[in-house]
DNA sequence: TTGTGTGAAAGTTTTCACAGCT
DNA sequence: AGCTGTGAAAACTTTCACACAA
């Protein structure tokens, strides 16, 4: 790995979406100005944490007022590059493909599903609620890639197919890969990628449970939304 | 927080269900043997870590050899307390709310569903692919937890939801929360809570996306699994 | 000879606590 | 008087590298 001038920690990085949203729940409620320890609250942490990751931003706040709502959500979205809309692709339209395609959440973040493929012949050419065109077939991924410069990949695809998806996605120009196939998918350096396992939450959530037997002690404890994710 | 015998840390309780689900594929290739660097690759993590977070388990591996995939299997989910049947509820039946109860991947690893909530009349008795019963009406919450004796809610209701969703499956007896809505929610000391906001994990990746304007330096890195969740 | 288990070092992240701006 | 920005300490996590078991 190069010198990596890496500007703002990964920690941190994964916690800016979050402080985002809070910003936009208060700009709803017209509200201008926020201190770092109500937006902490909001968002869920500690108040020194969040100065601290937005002191990475070499954002202003101003002392003993707090900060500009407004201002401080541009510098969020500009420091994540969330400045314009990112075209995204679908590649598997199971139960999961389909929730998250007629979910509007993802278009109204500035993610737009684009375009959504599969291989299953009774699929292709279906219309899905949410996106302007019909289902197609894999084979016309790099041709519908190139003409909406899509840069982001969301992969549903049975566990099986995902790495090959992967490969392929990633062969056409896709840089920023987002798994939910409950499996490792390899990138190539310079691509970004997160995976999701919802059955893997659960699990973990099962850890800290309250058990009787076990040995000295578990116990539930908090701390765990998304910890660096 | 009390003295807190912490038995494993918590980036290590994040990964132990990632190396059951690559030991279960493991097994359905019938190997019975894995080394740490080959479990590590398939985790798509450092095999010292791997060893490390193992170390916890108090787990036998066989010096030369490698870990016996059975027994290393029955320790994580020992640890993990997923021996048994872990019933849940889910509440709102939205688009998400829908996919995740047709998805099969919650039963199969031992998180069958059992009853899903709404308030919407329409929704109401709507038989649900994937449930043994009909959509119930959250005010019946209370008699079915206490009947199944579920422990863990998925909460998939709107954002405005959320919060009061959460209040009532906790008074219910649920003491852990899998929130996949949009907005940060509160639990008492003794539930555990982990929360999933899919737009997030996007904008996460954004930063990583390769930009050209931006500062002295971003660039696309790996490294962004959950890390740490 | 192979590959685990683990001290110790390095790196990252969180938290504290307070100087200093408004 | 209030609240940010940040050094410094503490806590946690990862990685290294090697002794040692099979």
């Amino acid at each position: 790995m190069p010198p990596d001038v890496q500007q703002v920690p990964a920690a941190t990085v994964a916690r800016l979406p979050l402080y985002l949203r809070c910003l936009e729940e208060l700009e709803q409620t017209k509200v201008e100005t926020v201190s770092s320890s109500r937006l902490a609250e909001l968002a869920g942490v500690n108040a020194a944490k969040l100065r601290k990751d937005l002191s990475h931003l070499g954002s202003y706040g101003t002392r003993g007022v707090g900060y500009q709502v407004a201002h401080l959500m541009r510098s969020i979205r500009f420091e994540l590059g969330l400045d314009e809309q990112s075209p995204v692709i679908v590649i598997g339209l199971g139960n999961l493909g389909q929730a998250l395609v007629n979910h509007a959440g993802f278009g109204d973040r500035g993610f737009p599903i684009v375009a959504v493929f599969d291989i299953d012949p009774n699929k292709i050419g279906r219309r899905v609620e949410g996106v302007d065109t019909a289902v197609e077939h894999l084979d016309n991924l790099e041709t519908v890639v190139a003409a909406h410069e899509a840069r982001t990949a969301i992969i549903t695809t049975p566990v099986g197919a995902a790495q090959s998806a992967t490969d392929r996605v990633v062969a056409a120009g896709i840089t920023s890969v987002l798994n939910f196939a409950p499996t490792v998918v390899q990138v190539p350096e310079g691509v970004a990628l997160r995976q999701v396992d919802l059955a893997l939450e659960l699990q973990i959530l099962s850890y800290y449970q309250p058990r009787p037997e076990t040995s000295p002690e578990h116990g539930a404890r908090d701390e765990n939304l998304r910890a660096a994710r």
